[in-house]
DNA sequence: AATTATTGTTGACAATTGTAAACTTAAATA
DNA sequence: TATTTAAGTTTACAATTGTCAACAATAATT
């Protein structure tokens, strides 16, 4: 049962664990010096939210000498893809466009980024619909909307 | 004090949300039915999400006989800016591309948002870096990373 | 070996969230 | 008018999350 879910990360495990992927595993102390430049969090804190991110599985550790050293054991990219896709789903379809628009002027990207998202667009500008529907309302009703 | 803030609200309270502002206002009972639709919350459950709802103030009400009619103080668009903005904003600088490359290829996008989006793309496209980098470990140490 | 420092483990507590029953009030109907 | 019904209000309770302190175990130093 309970699988790998990086979606049931909380945001103050999501902090620790964005130290610990950068550093490709980290023992506690090494964590919670690097933390501890971020936010005032006491140590004590700290390792709560550490051995909670094992119990959920985020973590694994290794014992090296005195110390455990933490790893990750889903990758960055793939957390950041699942934790705002689930996001997404549950937001209204017919406006996830507008927030992609917003986003996109709002942040950095590089230049490579920035080709591989305009390949992607031309290929779906042909087949892409006139408006894409609102599915705030359950199916059967789905009026018009918005 | 307290403003109101969209990103405030839980999981199961945008599920409402959703309806509200589709329908424009609604009442509870009409909430109530249409979110029976999708899940079976109890009419207990569904009121006190409503609550909440109010007391953040994502919600007020007017009275109309005897039930109340909810409406929202915020624009959907605008609630799901936040929200998304407000995730992005705890995510790896470095990937948020990547991240926006696997919703584009994923999400239904009408013609119009893809050709808003290109042009945003064309004009950032010159005086992009060739690379964005990483900030998931405080300042003072920010190494090469990943 | 005795003491100190480091690291890990337990237990706690308040706030938020999901989930709901019970109770109250006011309107509608018998 | 007495009774039923539809709303709204209060209370509750377990799980999760943010925050820690206290305690235990083990290694390092004196």
């Amino acid at each position: 049962m309970s699988e790998i879910n990086a979606t049931k990360m909380s945001p103050a495990e999501w902090e620790l664990m964005r130290i610990i992927w950068t550093k490709k595993g980290a023992s506690s102390s090494e964590v919670i010096e690097l933390m501890q430049e971020k936010r005032s969090w006491t140590e004590s804190t700290i390792k709560t939210l550490l051995r909670r991110l094992v119990s959920k599985k985020m973590l694994t550790t290794h014992k090296d000498g005195r110390k455990f050293i933490y790893h990750p054991t889903i990758k960055e990219k793939d957390a950041m893809n699942e934790t705002v896709s689930e996001l997404f789903e549950h937001l209204c379809n017919m406006k996830k466009g507008q927030v992609i628009i917003n986003l996109l002027s709002k942040l950095e990207l590089s230049k490579n980024d920035i080709q591989k998202m305009q390949e992607i667009l031309v290929k779906k500008e042909q087949f892409a619909p006139k408006m894409v529907s609102c599915d705030c309302l359950p199916k059967e009703i789905k009026d018009g909307c918005c």
